[in-house]
DNA sequence: CTCAGTGCAAAAGCTTTGCATAATA
DNA sequence: TATTATGCAAAGCTTTTGCACTGAG
């Protein structure tokens, strides 16, 4: 999404573009997933010394709202837990050099955790093929 | 792993075998990932009611220290925000009926960031075929 | 001019830590 | 009995909220 297609849809009905709501976009644009609140803060202080965390929270939320960002977990707190459960293998292939590449990671459950109950579907197994290029592959291009 | 099991590697070298670590472990166990903190501590104090939440806390850094456990990331609070991007579809494949149930979760984000620099590789696409049963055909079974 | 948005400060979660006491090996 | 683990209370972070003021439409 262009930079005016994002501060168009700012201005949403209700809603107005102000500097800040606007060099936050900005700075979540860059960051590429990324940052988290203070961070985000942090670099908007740089450009708008007189910002406050709240307004950065506040104005996450409203992101979120209108669907313009949306949050990941991926290594953070607030947790919840289980016993480990064997671990999920899947693949990663190259399109170069057709390589396979393994890795482990609990895929099924989480679909099974945000998708399963929405679409009324029992998962009982998985195949993840991810394709790409290998380290040795994606020099040579 | 079967609570024997459990209980044993709970007795690692300068690890203590307590009750409340037993507890709180067999509540994780029964929960089937579901609980947080507070949801274990509360559980918890059902059984002993003296037993402090840093307890739970401090077990739960212990548990995982020791791989018995994993922390789950799903809907929670701490969070990283990023510019949303298209939507990634996947299939949800009936084994009764044939049916397929798309499905949208940006898996391939989620395996990049945890995945990609442990396997150096660059991820480009991906396929997601998970295999299960449909509401109307798991009723039948 | 009006009301949405902001800054500041205070409050409200969740998680960690210091210290004396209790309990395991 | 030598440490490890616990309970309690206090502190630390992250996030939310109340209120008066500012600024966009």
């Amino acid at each position: 999404m262009s930079t005016e297609n994002t501060l168009k849809t700012l201005s949403a009905p209700g809603l107005r573009v102000t500097s800040q709501r606007a060099l936050i976009l900005e700075i979540i644009r860059h960051g590429r997933g990324h940052l988290d609140a203070d961070e985000i803060y942090r670099q908007a202080r740089e450009k708008q010394p007189r910002l406050s965390l709240s307004t950065v929270y506040r104005t996450l939320q409203t992101l979120k709202k209108l669907g313009l960002i949306e949050e990941v977990h991926f290594d953070e707190a607030h947790h919840h837990y289980e016993i480990k459960p064997p671990a999920e293998h899947h693949h990663l292939v190259c399109l170069g050099c057709g390589r396979v590449v393994e890795f482990k990671y609990p895929l099924a459950r989480l679909v099974k955790r945000n998708v399963t109950e929405a679409k009324n579907f029992e998962i009982t197994g998985s195949e993840v093929r991810m394709t790409g290029y290998c380290s040795k592959c994606h020099q040579e291009r």
